[in-house]
DNA sequence: ATGCTTTTTTGACAATTGTCAAATGATCCC
DNA sequence: GGGATCATTTGACAATTGTCAAAAAAGCAT
């Protein structure tokens, strides 16, 4: 089965009929590490499902890349502003890796919604994982030490540093890279 | 017409049978200061919305509390996480003043859901409206300097000095009392 | 392998923020 | 009104983290 399709039935199971809908309407694509999804000024009109590989989200903040989130295998990625608003933002979503990459189209997804009640479920319950993630990031980032805020990514994403380079890991933590290059020789 | 009604339809708009049924559903409730709405270790039942008044989100953190967010007039608030996958959580929700109070079940909500397709509109466009909203809290809490921080709350919430004691705000800015103390009374 | 580029580490110092303690100011309640 | 409680400010010092600069290490292409 297509993975992005058997990745959204784990949150909510939708009939034959929305799945096939939704299977014609995902296309997708291979991209070459560093490529971009999205870029800062536009309008995102897709979402993105990650079959193999990572992305990350980053914006210019004085002149300075911070990078905002990273996207791994099977995690849906957009620029979230941007497409549920439809406005121009900030945001870069740029591969880390080489990726393998499912997308919908916002119009087509919006369509759905209307025709299939249970896609819009599914909407509804993807959003509302994926805001009770941010919330824990939001508190992890927020109320803990840069240290402890490393040993948590670390533990959810154990294979992150072999795949990410340390200045995006720094970045994604609100720390300096020579800070994190500290913490991490420092002993246990 | 119901003030929670009223906020809901500015997001879509439903039909008459489905905005009765809301209003049959929604029950009002007035608190006094520190009261609380939920507390630590219980599933959060209810999603609530404020119609005067203000209320806080916190828990603790090496036995200090720690305050995560607020809650103002014209806000939506629960214990998100508990709220959503009905476990117990670590969050305590208290009024900081006295308060007019709307609130709604889960389940009579998630029934609502069922029923008018068009309500359950109303809670993806909702959600993915935190979402953005807890998405720009976490970049400027994260990325931005104390300082920045403070004064970004100020331009949202200009009256939130007058009406939060300065351990709620700095806790929630992410530092101690003494440095909000500084930062307030630095010339601009 | 060799050089070239990028990434990571290290050092010295400065800036920011936290902590503890005490003083001041505000508010509440009887 | 006055004492108790709570909230805010101030000071001195310590801890954490950032910045700049340079060196070391790793990765990449030819």
């Amino acid at each position: 089965m297509n993975p992005f399709i058997a990745y959204l039935k784990q949150y909510y199971h939708i009939s034959v009929e929305a799945q096939q809908a939704l299977e014609e309407e995902i296309s997708f694509q291979q991209f070459e590490k560093d490529e971009f999804l999205h870029k800062e000024g536009m309008v995102c009109r897709k979402l993105y499902f990650i079959e193999q590989g990572s992305v990350r989200g980053f914006h210019y903040n004085d002149g300075r890349e911070v990078t905002n989130w990273f996207g791994l295998e099977s995690n849906l990625v957009t620029s979230f502003h941007s497409f549920i608003d439809q406005q121009p933002g900030y945001e870069y979503i740029q591969t880390m890796e080489d990726s393998l990459i499912w997308s919908i189209g916002r119009e087509t997804l919006y369509a759905l919604y209307d025709q299939f009640p249970a896609i819009e479920r599914l909407g509804r319950i993807t959003c509302e994982q994926y805001y009770i993630r941010l919330e824990d990031r939001y508190v992890n980032a927020h109320f803990k030490t840069a240290t402890e805020r490393y040993q948590n990514l670390l533990q959810i994403h154990p294979q992150i540093t072999q795949r990410v380079p340390l200045g995006f890991i720094a970045s994604y933590l609100g720390i300096s890279q020579e800070t994190l290059s500290r913490i991490r020789s420092k002993p246990i």
